[in-house]
RNA sequence: GCCGAGAUGGCCCAGCCCGGUAAGGCGCGAGCCUGGAAAGCUCGUGGCGGUCUCCGCCUCGGGAGUUCAAAUCUCCCUCUCGGCGCCA
């Protein structure tokens, strides 16, 4: 959530802001009217409590018929409040309603743009190979390798789950391994937190209530399958203060992540998009003054990985329309897939200034007199576990129908070169 | 799941029985003192609002209730720590 102080201070900027990102202004003058109200009854409210509390003071010192009289007029006061109270509650919930619905403010060096077309494409690296046969797409890989069960991964559980099986849970394993010492490398903690989370974690970082209907929920106690293991791990600090010197603290963490995927009904061949998949992300806790320079070099931490796995890839910058709700500035990275000529995105590094650590109240003290501000968050996947594998598979594969193991991975598998 | 103890500002802790508007300590900072430091002494150190060198309100895990008045009494809930039970 934002700083209603800039909202109050700038609402003009607010609204520019909103429409860059393809908001309507409806939640800023709903805010603007319901704040200028609220400011004026709490000082209305402020000034019967003085009241209220002089009267209590007098009455403690009184007996008898004045008390009684005293008491009498207190009560009157006291109803006044109470009606006050009731108004100011609801003008209170508007004003977080809306400010809840009011996204971040996107970084200077965002481009403005309505949709994914407005993107920059910031770089392509990598050389896309030359194939001398028509490549195929990794569900027809898989099944004629052998390493993936789709209609017992069915049966198992729905559709949108897959069962990986052989080299194929294998490679599953090595790429997360793989990942994790790389970003162990750069200098990453690892952390292995639980799937299961609660309610307050999901409303932390802001899940709840934007994306609700995206999470599985456990409805007998009201707990909710990871759908990111940015929530787990961003919380772990949830109301904690740190001491500057503790920053920036950088987790790395492999964790399974569930998304009901609601209503959507694009790629639902193949393991592109699924309800249930491995992720390796990447978390840090800054101070505000260096969150943006720390953008570039988890983007760059994340594409370490790509790099590593000699795979061809492009970067995007997300234009103004197209960032997710809670992103001031946000990179793309997706991994071109020759089997079926398309990009897949598989990461998404953004920075978040402080508008989660807002919600979730992450602070620092700049220094040990002065009082605690709201840290910078950042987050990043390093990398999102199939599209990986789609990448690895549709990049690597042999025309006999064999799949070559990216170098960087061998170690993990037994020094094993092809799968097939 | 059962029984008991607990949750108080950045941290520690008093107050609760017996209701009257959060005491003290640590840490940190400012000042005094000093050749400098330590010690000592004084002041400051949660949030919101305003007519913003000042004033007011709110705040004792969360919620509801009793009362003129609740950290304090009553009820419900959450979490933590013990003990018992169950169990990979």
């Amino acid at each position: 959530m934002l700083d209603v102080n800039i909202i109050r201070q700038d609402p003009e900027m607010i609204r520019q802001m909103l429409k860059n990102r393809n908001y309507t202004d409806d939640k800023l003058n709903s805010f603007l009217n319901a704040d200028k109200e609220w400011r004026i009854l709490t000082d209305k409210g402020n000034a019967l409590r003085k009241k209220r509390n002089d009267f209590s003071q007098l009455i403690s010192g009184l007996k008898g018929d004045e008390k009684k009289k005293a008491i009498d007029e207190m009560r009157l006061v006291s109803d006044e409040i109470n009606n006050i109270d009731l108004k100011l509650t609801e003008l209170d919930d508007i004003r977080n309603e809306c400010v809840l619905n009011i996204p971040n403010i996107p970084h200077a060096s965002v481009p403005t743009g309505k949709d994914a077309d407005d993107n920059l494409i910031v770089g392509e690296y990598g050389k896309k190979r030359k194939f001398d046969f028509e490549p195929k797409e990794h569900f027809d890989i898989m099944e004629s390798l052998d390493i993936v069960d789709f209609e017992r991964g069915v049966k198992i559980s729905g559709s949108g789950f897959y069962v990986l099986k052989g080299d194929g849970a294998r490679l599953e394993r090595a790429l997360i391994n793989y990942m994790l010492d790389v970003h162990r490398i750069q200098g990453y903690k690892e952390i292995f937190t639980p799937a299961v989370i609660n309610r307050n974690a999901v409303i932390g970082t802001g899940q709840y209530p934007n994306l609700k209907d995206d999470m599985y929920w456990l409805e007998r106690d009201d707990m909710w399958l990871n759908p990111t293991a940015e929530v787990p791990v961003t919380n772990l600090h949830r109301e904690e203060i740190f001491d500057r010197n503790e920053l920036p603290i950088s987790y790395t963490a492999y964790l399974p992540s569930f998304r009901r995927e609601a209503g959507k009904r694009s790629d639902t061949r193949g393991i592109v998009r699924v309800h249930q998949f491995n992720k390796v992300e990447m978390v840090k806790f800054v101070e505000p003054e260096y969150s943006i320079d720390m953008l570039d070099e988890l983007r760059d931490n994340a594409e370490d990985v790509i790099r590593g796995l000699e795979l061809p890839y492009r970067v995007l910058l997300l234009c103004t329309g197209d960032m997710s709700f809670a992103a001031s500035k946000c990179f793309d990275l997706e991994l071109y897939a020759p089997g079926g000529n398309r990009w897949l995105e598989a990461s998404s590094c953004s920075c978040f200034t402080d508008f989660q650590a807002r919600r979730a109240h992450i602070k620092y003290r700049p220094e040990p007199h002065l009082k605690s501000e709201f840290i910078h968050t950042l987050n990043g996947s390093g990398l999102a576990l199939p599209r990986t594998m789609v990448a690895v598979l549709e990049n690597y594969q042999n025309k006999d129908g064999t799949v070559t193991i990216p170098k960087v991975l061998r170690k993990y598998m037994q020094d094993q070169e092809i799968i097939g």
